[in-house]
RNA sequence: GGCCCCGUCGUCUAACGGUUAGGACACCAUUCUUUCAAGAUGGGAACACGGGUUCGAUUCCCGUCGGGGUCACCA
């Protein structure tokens, strides 16, 4: 069997991350099956559709990697004569019939209801059923020309040949309309998937005053596409073993039975940690890249030594603004706080001491390529143990960065460089002099 | 409210009649360490409740409770 599956988002609002899941598992559930997902835009509501949001929807799918087929055409707007067609043959059968009641004194066209029991299988959930009677006889469309949804998604999942409708749980009670319609159409049935939702900590369905729901906000805020995409995964699918895991990995194991039922939360801690997990293993050069690029107080030099302790600390690329912040002393002399320099059990006068000793160990070391935090420690390791660690290291580390949390010294003194290590330990020496 | 779906640690989940109920995130502790971060190690933490069925229920059935979805000339 040739799988056809759809991605059919109505254009009435930025790309939403359930929206996106919903995406990501068409996608993926047709690749396993060497079938294709196709795009459509259903904008049968002319007030609220947009261009804009279309424009998003498609950015974002870009964005996330998820691979799709434009249906054609695009929109239903661009599908009328059909759904005309469609409509003519209920009235003429009589499964249709038009009511005057329009809104604005015109007709409408109603769906006669056979108020029968309509039941059929799902994919996730298993045997489903429905009594209709209590849908009346719903509206179909507004004129012939002017179809609804029930109507233009079953006129075009036949025409498209869908043979997998997989979408989220909030359509779940509108599956008996659809197969209504069909039967009186004499379609086919696709088999239906209806997924969980995704929902807030408030366990309502995800939404804007919640926080962050489009997927354009992910991207501004600086999240991988990888990482986005595994998270979504994850709130409707578990993976054989590992939780981290890529689309083809995704696709290789996948299996729609074993999709949950149940509603999941958005954790946003959880995805800031997978995202973490995927900005690790971004190859050196390009987190570079992203980095001065994004942070653009530092140079590629500098942002080249920062790199492994960024890598510690960046969880989305939002975090480097604070973090650029953090680091100033990198590229701007700190400002000292004498009583700050000894650190705790320790005292000024030892301080002094300690930093004495250390510039003049700086002075005669034989290297003066401080590249190396290895080679600074060597110089000082012995003295630091002999002295007592703390006394020693906190001075220098105080002295060159000015804060009483920072990387260790002797990164920050390779990424200083010799001349300005030597000047700042200067500073902190005549500062404690002073005082 | 009617109809429908769902119900395992705080969160995401594993288990498909017999397990000390496992993992991940978060949290806490210890360790590493000059501080922070990262790392390593360890810890607390769940089967919603009540009836059945069964030698035996987290697992199967029913009910209760709880949560959610849907009841548009939106999709």
């Amino acid at each position: 069997m040739h799988v056809v599956t759809r991605f059919p988002p109505s254009p009435t609002g930025y790309f939403h991350i359930g929206s996106a899941r919903t995406a990501l598992f068409n996608y993926v559930f047709a690749a396993k099956e060497g079938g294709v997902m196709y795009l459509r835009f259903e904008d049968t509501d002319k007030e609220r559709s947009k261009k804009e949001y279309e424009d998003d929807i498609l950015a974002g799918l870009a964005w996330l990697g998820i691979p799709f087929t434009p249906a054609a055409p695009l929109r239903q707007s661009e599908r009328v004569e059909n759904y005309r067609v469609y409509l003519h043959a209920l009235i003429k059968t009589g499964a249709a019939y038009e009511a005057e009641e329009g809104l604005a004194g015109g007709k409408v066209i109603r769906f006669r209801n056979p108020n029968t029991r309509v039941t059929f299988s799902d994919l996730i959930r298993g045997e489903m059923g429905f009594d209709t009677a209590e849908l009346k006889d719903f509206i179909i469309a507004r004129n012939a020309d002017d179809p609804l949804y029930h109507l233009a998604v079953v006129a075009d999942d036949h025409d498209m040949g869908i043979t997998h409708v997989i979408r989220g749980e909030d359509h779940l009670s509108n599956t008996q309309r659809q197969i209504l319609i069909m039967e009186a159409l004499g379609f086919e049935r696709p088999r239906y998937a209806h997924m969980p939702l995704i929902l807030a900590p408030d366990r309502n369905k995800l939404s804007k005053r919640h926080g962050a729901v489009s997927v354009n906000e992910y991207k501004r805020e600086g999240y991988l596409p990888e990482a986005l995409v595994n998270y979504l995964a994850l709130l409707g699918w578990t993976p054989p073993e590992k939780e981290k895991f890529s689309l083809g990995e995704m696709i290789a194991a996948f299996d729609i039975g074993a999709v949950h039922k149940s509603g999941a939360i958005f954790d946003a801690r959880k995805l800031e940690w997978l995202n973490k997990e995927y900005l690790r293993e971004m190859p050196d050069d390009i987190f570079v890249k992203e980095v001065t690029r994004r942070a653009p107080v530092w140079d590629e030099r500098t942002a080249a030594k920062l790199a492994p302790l960024l890598r510690e600390r960046v969880g989305v690329w939002r975090d480097l603004g604070a973090l650029a912040e953090e680091f100033d002393y990198f590229s701007a002399e700190p400002k000292l706080d004498p009583a700050k320099v000894s650190g705790k059990g320790s005292d000024a006068t030892s301080a002094s001491r300690h930093l004495q000793t250390l510039h003049e160990m700086f002075m005669k070391a034989a290297v003066d390529d401080f590249s190396d935090p290895d080679t600074i420690k060597n110089i000082v390791w012995g003295y630091a143990t002999a002295e007592g660690r703390g006394a020693v290291l906190w001075p220098l580390r105080y002295a060159l960065s000015g804060r009483e949390k920072s990387p260790d010294p002797f990164l920050i003194a390779s990424s200083l460089g010799k001349e300005k290590t030597l000047s700042r330990v200067q500073t902190a020496l005549a500062l404690l002099k002073a005082s």
